[in-house]
DNA sequence: TTCCATGCAAACCGTTTGCATCTGT
DNA sequence: ACAGATGCAAACGGTTTGCATGGAA
């Protein structure tokens, strides 16, 4: 959210070649302002506030360059919608609240024994694994009257 | 794919207050037979060659019934499509292999001190996880020449 | 001047829905 | 007869693509 998030990413999109054009900073920026994960018309629509005529196809093609640079992750819904949240670079899992959708990042993993252990068991050649715990964020826990998911 | 796993299934559709019709009944053997997660639109193709006149709507909302009644699970793709496996009816995480998209349901779950400790931590209340494995499967490594995913 | 990026609108394609017909009870 | 299921085809909706224009190097 900071300036140097923001220089940090722009250096990132430079290194993997692409340009950091005032739209494609405008859709980090929004992204990054999420609490929680947002499809990209969602993104679309708050980003119009700002530049009324920024393309949705480009907030689209902006957010697989994200992906492409792991500036962002993508989480395919079970209602065939894609929801894409900020991330950072290193490994980590997600939180997700199941009714406000806010996604918080669980920094540590402990499943390099696991994946060990189920290699042997099963002859699989292991290397990755998408790990997310869902629940309900102490906010909604309380009752707060925040509106879900796409807020 | 015994008789029993189908008798079973079948009971359990109709435990759910749906008929277990025979386009059903070739749905979810179908489903049963696959190695890997498939698309509503891969089984409808197979299907056709028992079934000619079975229609891809059916499919999907044959496809719904069992997930519903616990006897698919979904796994929504980064592109957009949805993939179904059966399952069994007892939590358990997977091992997808990458190359030819074979699904193993892995049994165990150590996860419940995991998330004990998250929860202490991140004051959710957690109800659910998803955890699945990524990987390449023996016959993948030893080059079979197995079609991938869709095969 | 060259190449990448954008905006707009049309195309795409997986999925869902409406509706007439069929089937078992 | 009645309610649930089916097949077909049309509609839907999120995403992608084509193409003419715009802007930075």
């Amino acid at each position: 959210m900071t300036g140097e998030a923001m220089e940090e990413a722009a250096r990132r999109l430079e290194a993997y070649g692409h340009r950091a054009t005032p739209q494609r900073m405008a859709v980090l920026t929004a992204l990054m302002a999420q609490r929680s994960y947002v499809t990209a018309q969602d993104l679309h629509v708050s980003l119009l506030r700002v530049q009324p005529h920024l393309g949705l196809a480009t907030v689209y093609r902006t957010l697989e360059l994200l992906v492409d640079c792991g500036l962002a992750e993508t989480f395919p819904q079970p209602n065939n919608e894609m929801r894409y949240a900020f991330c950072s670079a290193r490994h980590h899992h997600h939180l997700v609240c199941k009714r406000c959708g806010l996604v918080a990042e669980v920094p540590g993993c402990a499943l390099q024994p696991v994946e060990r252990e189920l290699e042997r068991q099963s002859h699989f050649a292991i290397t990755d694994h998408a790990l997310t715990f869902f629940g309900m964020c102490q906010e909604c826990r309380d009752g707060s009257p925040m509106t879900p998911a796409t807020a």
